[in-house]
DNA sequence: CTGGTGTATTGCGCTATGTGCAACGGTCAT
DNA sequence: ATGACCGTTGCACATAGCGCAATACACCAG
């Protein structure tokens, strides 16, 4: 509701596309060239934009550090992070913990298997939403109302064939993973990759984030990834009653 | 240089320390409660802040996604990440890309080894700048002058007794890498770990960024690990090359 | 249910602050 | 040299952001 920091903060997003010039911002931005000139400057002072040699601007270095420093002070992540290491040591697979947040589901923990197949997921990127097993867990939990808005605004990529096609597909699936505690990816998202998740509960019942063990057929096949599942499920739980018994505590 | 700006994004640095609540936020900022609230609301509207069950404010999604966005669009990384997973394969160790930036040194890109030994590093991590191998590297080819100023402004912390202790022993450390056109830190940030670093420099001769491997000392002892010096500026040449026949393109 | 304290939120009048303009300066290529 | 292009500066005007004070809301105690 600001317009001054509403324009400077609509050329983030814009410089994330890739890097761009004085000229560029301010057309975009629909301004004079000074008045983008003072937004990046200030942005610039702040540290969040870069100004390359070619004189062109892009994200800045403080930006990564800022995103660095928050992912590392959510209480969640914290709290979770030794279980899932323990969890990775016991079944030697990658594992991820996600939160969902203003329409988005992301990752903000990651333990990498031990073998050499890298999964291309990281930490702060968003998670394809409509096939991943977390992002079941997390919005088969949200409000009826809230769950089916959303539904309706998701784009429905087909990734694989067996990704989740529409919205009334994608909310049957919630439900079921509503009733049953728990979700799977098989293949929806690359082909050859499984995935099973739990959810982990705050003290209020509700769900908060979810966690997921990762493997790609090569080394187990579903059913075998399948009986991980009452491993997973019980790591989950531990975290849960941790998160729960300790509410987000700050004694500054 | 624009005030309500600055204030604005002087929010974010404060939040990255931990959620906060409007008062708290006011009285940072010194400001008025109605202003702070504006602020702190255009930031949510761009999904900068996230505002939590209990009210409170904390950084939020978009941050960490644009913070993606930003490293992956970054030409080196993309052209150097390749390079970067063939010396992994070659010798199994953790291998890092680092860039320097505004006062700066960070990771932008890192594979991990395939033995089961975690390094604390992540990816839009600052990095140890006086100690680590990369950093030596990336300051080493700053303009003299430019880099007196900086050393004096450095911390020294003494992380084990092998970390450079002050700025002459810094200078005087980066006047040797710039001979010779590497360098290593052998225990200085962590006493069981050793990196040996090369440099990536852009058609115009400068660094661009600075690339290392790093094992501890369990795996391989220091000396052994010098052994892949030879391939690790081989590496890091090839990946010059590359860059330096491909100089920033965007065909928009 | 009532009164009280701690919040967040709203509306408003004032002036500081951000704005676009137009003129300047520097760089590159022809 | 000359012109085109981009970034930068100073300025006068009016918008847009500011703090104040009053309101609304939630939580707790009596």
């Amino acid at each position: 509701m600001s317009q001054t920091v509403d324009r400077a903060l609509s050329i983030l997003p814009l410089l994330a596309e890739g890097p761009a010039d004085l000229g560029q911002v301010a057309d975009r931005l629909g301004v004079h060239k000074s008045t983008a000139l003072r937004l990046l400057r200030t942005l610039h002072e702040h540290g969040l934009v870069y100004r390359q040699s070619d004189q062109r601007y892009r994200l800045g270095a403080r930006l990564f550090a800022l995103a660095q420093e928050a992912v590392e002070n959510l209480d969640v992540r914290e709290i979770a992070h030794p279980h899932l290491v323990r969890l990775n040591e016991q079944c030697g697979h990658t594992v991820h913990l996600a939160v969902y947040e203003e329409n988005e589901v992301l990752y903000i923990d990651k333990v990498e298997s031990r073998y050499p197949v890298r999964m291309y997921s990281r930490i702060g990127k968003p998670v394809a939403i409509t096939v991943a097993a977390v992002a079941k867990l997390l919005l088969a939990d949200l409000p009826e109302a809230e769950r089916r808005v959303l539904a309706e605004k998701l784009d429905y990529p087909m990734y694989t064939a067996r990704s989740i096609p529409n919205a009334p597909a994608f909310l049957k699936e919630l439900a079921t993973v509503r009733e049953q505690g728990w979700a799977t990816d098989l293949g929806g998202h690359e082909e050859s990759i499984n995935c099973v998740a739990a959810p982990i509960r705050g003290a209020d019942g509700r769900v908060a984030a979810a966690m997921s063990v990762s493997a790609p057929n090569v080394v187990v096949t579903a059913d075998e990834l399948l009986t991980l599942l009452p491993l997973v499920r019980r790591t989950a739980d531990a975290i849960s009653r941790d998160y729960s018994g300790k509410p987000p505590k700050d004694p500054s």
